[in-house]
RNA sequence: GAGCCUGUAGCUCAGUGGAUAGAGCACCUGCCUCCUAAGCAGGGGGUCGUGGGUUCAAGUCCCGCCAGGCUCACCA
């Protein structure tokens, strides 16, 4: 589809070429897709271009660019200063069926950086909307011909996993076989750690010496080798499993989990920390100084023109006590990622994880079976609120003389996820949130925080998705057998959650509404789900019925019978020909509603269609013939780029 | 204080400088003997925060202002 454009773009720089002696790159002429479908399947503004540069009326223009052939196009009407190209049918379901060549500059390998869930507590519906958006991207990515690798950072060393194992220690008094009895038992750990995380802000508040348990904790899980790291490795491990078995139940998955502890254990920041210093980028402040961050490596940033305005813009590196920042080991895997490093982590697979996946490992574990790491270009799905420290880490690069490795490296931003003050006071009434202050109330959203437990559970999101799904089913048809109804809910309640999520442009604060996320009516994933059960129950009954239904395959059947489909029915593929230039842009923009939304509007033009067309009615067998056709085509088209591109299945029945 | 983001229908949100500013929810009216109504058709509802500017053309770009959110730790 994309050449097909290509051609276009060459045949019409080429035409305005001869008519007006005038040079329009192929490049600079944009092909985009008409509002209504009586402006035909694509259209060109190219005409005001030529008529600003002669200085002539733009529809004279287009009147006179319009006599010319196009590859795959039957007509052109030029429509004032609109050049409207309308498609040869039957030539175009070719390409369609063809699906998306992918270009040559696309081979390059892409790395995509997402979810990185502190391993210290339950994933929440913010996570969610991490985990949703980088899993899109990497199917946009991979639908556009690219080699995708996925990366699940854990950061099982930081100050996260210290705190709750302080908890465990000092509040619980739990030794390593307490902690691992605790994870046996029925509920789950994760919840159990929600809580007892929930818990640390008081015992830290408690007495001003509870926050020496807070470092020395940190410092012996760095160290490793006591009980105090084995709780902490504990319990992360066990809290990156629950994780993976919260995403898996959306169908979201990695390639690999790069750990931290990791980083420090393979020499990685040790090798960074004396790139850091031969280049100059960081400086040690005396321990005799006057300075408040005496005794620390800094990296100085107060002269630099992207950080003025800060009252105090260096960033400390290494603290006093000898221990790296997150800056300085995000920065180590930065560099690793893009290939930069020089060194290579060793790779197992990883313990209890809900399906084969590796992580990392000390290099000496081994030869690596697979090689990870070295992307062309690495994209770091991380919400707003860490924008300044990507432009710290994404500075370090520039410092070390990495200016290119840094432009290959995005920040994914995305704004965060809150809770509507309705949605905190039902569950305040309700007693599962704790009273708030009445002036927070005031605001339409609060922010979640899930040191102070205020915050909504993923996976008791997807369970009152998976109950509300059983419902609906039950209602709809209730001798369903129960696995069924299990499975049937499984799939819907993923559609759902995937939509409501996506749906929203990136830069939007999702007040999360249960009721909103719960609904399965008008733009909602099940909706968009049922426009593809809505294709198959009529190809099934086609079948049942006896009906030929005439071959997607069959380009004599093909040549013959689109020519007799009406209009709607044509209007409704022609826009899977936008779908490339969709999904290329939404990359471009990093904003994935732009796919979402194109499918959730192909379906309601299905919706309407469905009403307005009845297939297996028809009388006259040709008309009924090219109705079976387009429905097969579209079955197919529709089925393929919701699952391809959004993860989301069709199911059988709804 | 500085930086980033947001402001569009009652509510939640879409909206590539270009064709009559859209969708869902809510509300009202119709449509199940029909390929399953998780659906369809129709209706009411808009000073696109505000004031300037650029342009043949501005919800969209630029500047000012107003309102709200986030960030600016030896936490990540």
């Amino acid at each position: 589809m994309r050449r097909l454009i290509g051609s276009w773009r060459e045949a019409l720089s080429a035409k305005i070429g001869k008519e007006f002696g005038t040079e329009i790159g192929p490049g600079d002429i944009s092909i985009d897709f008409p509002p209504k479908p009586e402006l035909g399947d694509a259209t060109t503004n190219v005409a005001f271009t030529v008529a600003r540069k002669c200085g002539m009326n733009p529809a004279e223009a287009a009147s006179r660019i319009r006599d010319l052939r196009l590859e795959a196009v039957e007509r052109i009407e030029a429509r004032g200063p609109y050049l409207n190209f309308f498609l040869d049918r039957a030539e175009a379901v070719g390409y369609l069926l063809d699906g998306v060549a992918p270009a040559p500059e696309m081979s390059a390998k892409v790395i995509v950086e997402h979810t990185n869930i502190n391993p210290n507590k339950a994933a929440h519906i913010g996570h969610l909307r991490n985990a949703v958006l980088g899993d899109t991207l990497v199917k946009a990515l991979r639908f556009l011909g690219h080699e995708v690798e996925v990366q699940n950072y854990i950061d099982d060393t930081g100050v996260q996993v210290a705190d709750v194992v302080v908890c465990f220690r000092e509040i619980l008094g739990y030794g390593f076989e307490e902690v691992r009895r605790e994870a046996e038992k029925e509920k789950p750990f994760d919840i159990f750690c929600w809580e007892l995380y929930a818990k640390s802000p008081k015992y830290y508040e408690a007495d001003p010496d509870n926050l020496n348990k807070r470092y020395e904790t940190l410092h012996l899980i760095e160290e490793g080798d006591s009980e105090t790291a084995r709780i902490g490795e504990f319990v992360a491990s066990s809290m990156v499993n629950c994780h993976l078995r919260t995403m898996d139940r959306l169908g979201i998955r990695y390639d690999l989990l790069p750990h931290e502890s990791d980083i420090l254990k393979n020499g990685f920041w040790n090798r960074c920390f004396s790139m850091l210093k031969e280049s100059g980028s960081i400086e040690y402040i005396p321990p005799d100084s006057e300075d408040k961050m005496r005794g620390c490596w800094v990296m100085r940033l107060s002269g630099n023109k992207e950080f003025e305005g800060l009252s105090d813009a260096d960033k400390v590196i290494v603290r006093s006590n000898g221990t790296v920042t997150y800056l300085g080991k995000d920065l180590a895997y930065q560099l690793w990622k893009l290939g930069a490093l020089g060194k290579d982590f060793g790779y197992v697979e990883s313990e209890g994880a809900p399906y084969m996946i590796w992580r990392t490992a000390p290099a000496e574990m081994g030869p690596a079976e697979r090689k990870f790491g070295g992307g062309q270009k690495v994209f770091n799905v991380i919400d707003v609120r860490q924008s300044y420290l990507q432009k710290i880490v994404r500075e370090g690069l520039k410092m070390l003389g990495r200016e290119k490795e840094a432009e290959s490296s995005v920040h994914f931003s995305y704004e965060m996820v809150a809770l509507s003050t309705r949605f905190i006071r039902e569950e305040i009434e309700k007693g599962r949130l704790p009273a708030a202050d009445e002036k927070d109330l005031a605001k339409p959203f609060i922010e979640m925080s899930g040191r102070k437990g205020l915050a909504y559970i993923a996976d008791h999101l997807i369970d009152a998705l998976v109950e509300r799904a059983k419902a609906e089913i039950e209602k709809r048809e209730p001798e369903t057998p129960a696995g069924e109804v299990s499975d049937r809910a499984a799939v819907l309640a993923r559609a759902a959650l995937k939509y409501y999520i996506l749906k929203f442009s990136r830069n939007q604060v999702v007040a999360f509404d249960l009721n909103e996320a719960l609904s399965f009516e008008g733009e909602t994933g099940p909706y968009i789900q049922y426009a593809s059960v809505r294709a198959g129950n009529i190809l099934r009954k086609a079948e049942e019925k006896g009906e030929i239904v005439p071959s997607v395959v069959d380009k004599e059947a093909v040549a013959r019978l689109i020519p007799l489909l009406d209009n709607d029915g044509w209007g409704i593929l022609s826009l899977f020909l936008r779908m490339p230039f969709v999904v290329s842009r939404a990359v471009e923009l990093r904003e994935l509603n732009l796919i979402a939304r194109n499918m959730y509007e192909i379906a309601q033009a299905f919706h309407n269609y469905y009403h307005k067309a009845p297939v297996l009615q028809e009388e006259d067998e040709g008309k009924r013939k090219a109705r079976l056709l387009f429905i097969s085509i579209f079955a197919r088209l529709f089925e393929d780029h919701l699952g391809d591109l959004l993860g989301i299945e069709t199911p059988r029945r709804m």
